[in-house]
RNA sequence: GCCCCGGUAGCUCAGUAGGAUAGAGCGUCAGUUUCCUAAACUGUAGGUCAGAGGUUCGAAUCCUCUCCGGGGCACCA
């Protein structure tokens, strides 16, 4: 659908330059200016060109400005100013601006989506926790924001598998089945002195239990790699997809690590190396040769003892990505992977891969702040907060807004508190209110027997009803600009505003008490608007509740 | 030592290929409800955009250096 105003502008531009031919070489950048009085729409090409064609800025943007308007439909535009430097400035005519009304009710609940990207497969891939214990806060912002990320995408028109990639084998598990086993014994009475390295967590003490029920005491000299480990595993992550369902995630597909293996992709990675002459043998181990793929060092891909290290495995899964034929390949870590994945798009690259199709999408950590104070957590040692616990105490909708409000290159502080509150320091309940406040309205106007009308569109010319209508025709943009940008975040600043911008208007004038056309031309924006905010709270999954 | 992120109002943060007087929410203070939800709105105060150089008509934004915070630099994942 796009942003009409902003095609409009380009498409003049475009006719223009067959009469100047100077604007063929640079390219039009336009800007939403912050101050009204500047206009709808800016663009400083006179300065910009000014360098190259010598002349001052100011008679450059006259030439343009008066070309332009013997181009442009003067219902459309309605004013075209110099200002300032050199700005020119566009001022579009009200009564076209309103029409952006009757786009979002014939458009309804796909407005803002757009299908620009139709018949292109993406796959994001998050989560990705092993099954040793349940997900906590930090794995809540890679959870959300990788299922927001699927959702915006999806928006734009791609056809989005959500994946997470899991490991159940190698050192890890075998520590898990360990801890099982120990907290077992427990149970039968034995004395047993838990290894600090082990996980602490009650939930193990719980499997123990489980294991304990089902089996009663024959399993004291059971291996603790066998039903203990499979047990606390199962257990695990029947946990894990329950929490991932409380916040509104489901992944399509769980791709297990051991699957390389058994299907022998490892072992073609490795032949393909050595075919290529990327990979070497030293001191008992299988290096690659980084170095000469542009990376600082060669890393290890097999250990001496015979064990391929992570990036082996990585590399062989990014190839069924390749193979699979996704158009565009979603990667989300937390900062701490953040040194490793160059090295296996290094090695993609090297073996032919298109690597521009892969995205790496680092955030920042998340620290969690309860009553005032920061909060240093670790899986292994339990003094987490689990993401379950944070979802039944701040609620899914608080959860899903807070991990997705922020820039994710920038740490995320979350204060376990505020999400918890029901008032307007919670930005959430901002948003919903606006949502619900209309709902109100809505309720009222049907009785008294007001609906809304798209004859008197113009009648919409005060100030609050107009910045309304300007900030509607850019919602598509700032769709497809969050999604490809992969920045969520945009869109509950964007909601954010335009939910300002209705209450300012809902202050400022009324729509029970209006004259009949101007109400019903009220009732028609303020539909618009409940649509825009329900589309946009959609994308985050975050619900538009009709009462509050 | 090296690499990646960040540093903007008291707090949490926006700031879209460099643009016009740097914005919002919360918190301060002062107001607004016989009237569609006051979970709202209006006004007030609050800034050396970490610091120093540079690039140019113009820098919070780009480059260099310094300081501070976080993450990483494995034959762990």
């Amino acid at each position: 659908m796009g942003d009409k105003l902003k095609n409009y502008l380009e498409n003049l531009f475009k006719q223009l330059s067959k009469r100047l031919e100077y604007i063929n070489d640079e390219v039009l950048i336009l800007n939403v200016p912050n101050n009204r009085l500047q206009g709808d729409y800016s663009t400083n090409i006179a300065m910009r060109l000014s360098k190259k064609l010598k002349t001052n800025p100011r008679q450059i943007a006259a030439e343009i400005s008066s070309n332009l308007l013997e181009l442009a439909d003067k219902s459309i535009i309605a004013e075209v100013k110099i200002e300032g430097p050199g700005f020119i400035n566009f001022f579009f005519a009200p009564g076209f601006i309103a029409g952006v009304v009757q786009k979002v009710a014939d458009n309804g609940n796909n407005f803002g989506r757009s299908n620009k990207y139709n018949g292109k497969k993406a796959m994001v891939e998050f989560v990705s926790a092993n099954p040793t214990g349940p997900l906590t806060i930090g794995h809540g912002r890679n959870a959300v924001v990788g299922d927001t990320f699927a959702n915006m995408l999806e928006a734009i028109g791609y056809d989005v598998t959500r994946e997470y990639y899991f490991n159940n084998a190698g050192r890890q598990m075998r520590v898990l089945g360990n801890s099982v086993k120990f907290r077992y014994l427990e149970l039968l009475g034995q004395t047993i002195e838990f290894p600090e390295d082990h996980y602490q967590g009650e939930y193990i003490k719980d499997i123990a239990q489980q294991v304990l029920n089902d089996h009663g005491d024959k399993l004291v000299e059971e291996s603790p790699e066998g039903i203990f480990k499979d047990y606390a595993e199962r257990i695990i992550f029947d946990d894990i997809k329950k929490t991932l369902g409380n916040i509104g995630i489901e992944m399509k597909s769980f791709f297990n690590e051991n699957d390389l293996y058994t299907e022998k992709r490892i072992d073609k990675v490795l032949e393909e190396f050595k075919a290529k002459d990327l990979s070497y043998q030293s001191e008992g181990a299988t290096w690659l040769k980084l170095s000469k793929m542009g990376n600082e060092q060669d890393k290890v891909i097999i250990k001496s003892t015979g064990e391929p290290t992570y990036r082996l495995p990585d590399i062989a899964y990014h190839i069924t990505k390749y193979e699979r034929g996704y158009d565009l390949i979603v990667d989300l870590f937390g900062s701490d992977h953040n040194a490793t994945y160059p090295d296996v798009l290094a090695a993609l690259k090297a073996l032919g891969y298109d690597i521009e199709k892969i995205k790496v999408m680092i955030h920042q950590f998340v620290t969690v702040v309860a009553n005032g104070q920061i909060v240093k957590m670790s899986t292994r040692k339990a003094n987490f907060i689990t993401l379950d616990e944070l979802i039944d105490e701040a609620g899914r909708d608080a959860v899903r807004y807070f991990f997705v409000m922020r820039d994710l290159k920038t740490h995320l502080n979350f204060d376990i508190e505020l999400a918890k509150k029901q008032t307007d320091e919670n930005p959430v309940f901002y948003l919903q209110y606006a949502y619900a406040r209309i709902c109100s309205i809505l309720r009222m106007t049907t009785e008294k027997e007001l609906k809304a009308s798209f004859e008197n569109l113009d009648l919409l010319k005060e100030v609050e009803e107009q910045d309304i209508l300007k900030k509607m025709f850019h919602f598509a943009d700032e769709v497809e600009f969050a999604a490809l940008n992969f920045e969520p975040n945009k869109i509950s600043n964007y909601l954010e505003e335009l939910a300002a911008l209705f209450h300012r208007f809902y202050a400022a004038h009324r729509i029970i008490g209006s004259e009949k056309n101007l109400a019903e031309a009220r009732i028609a924006l303020i539909v618009a608007v409940q649509q825009a905010i329900k589309n946009g709270l959609n994308i985050l999954s975050v619900s538009a509740p009709e009462k509050m």
